[in-house]
DNA sequence: TAAAGTAGTTTATAATATAAACCAAATTTT
DNA sequence: AAAATTTGGTTTATATTATAAACTACTTTA
């Protein structure tokens, strides 16, 4: 009956920075922290477990002289956050 | 954008039981138990939880001689479960 | 009556989330 | 141009949480 919630998007912060990388596709850093008002300290952790686990891309770049750090998700993220999407309606009582 | 998810019910186990009561209105330990596939053990500490959070009530009672710990949900608990369900919208995309 | 099962609780440990402290480079202020 | 502040992060320490293992108390079965 209730199938097992992917505790890696099972956070209230990876799964508002896979919200927010779902519809728009690319975003960096400092627009993830401002959206999910998260500490930079704790978005920089939960950025690096997403990454690891092959759900987002992270790359490294400079906006003028400003270093820039921009996400989107991967193919196997979004696939992902839809099975979690689903394994939640058991909880929720919300068909898809 | 993104509401908070309460805490006490952003768990596995412990939204299982939420969701098993919000449908059964009264549900004891072992059928829990084996709805939810948890340990005894977790199970125990989580109706802990929430009945100290006042979102369930624990009767405790004997079946025959055997002892019978019975769980129900309560006004505050069906609340706090509809918020829940309310704030993980914003995460999943779906409206309510 | 000994062994096995039932219904749990307590406790120890592993995993997680989070903020605080830190760092390097850029920018602003004086 | 030096000092102070801000920006964009990372690392690390700590508090919280989840979980299983070990235990208790009692019952049933062999």
């Amino acid at each position: 009956m209730f199938k097992e919630l992917n505790p890696l998007l099972h956070s209230e912060l990876r799964l508002a920075v896979m919200s927010i990388l779902i519809s728009a596709e690319s975003a960096d850093f400092v627009y993830l922290r401002e959206r999910t008002g998260a500490t930079a300290g704790n978005l920089s952790v939960q950025i690096d477990k997403l990454q690891k686990a092959g759900y987002i891309t992270v790359t490294k770049s400079f906006k003028g002289k400003m270093p820039c750090t921009t996400c989107a998700i991967t193919a196997e993220g979004s696939a992902a956050f839809a099975e979690y999407v689903d394994a939640l309606a058991d909880y929720i009582g919300r068909k898809p």
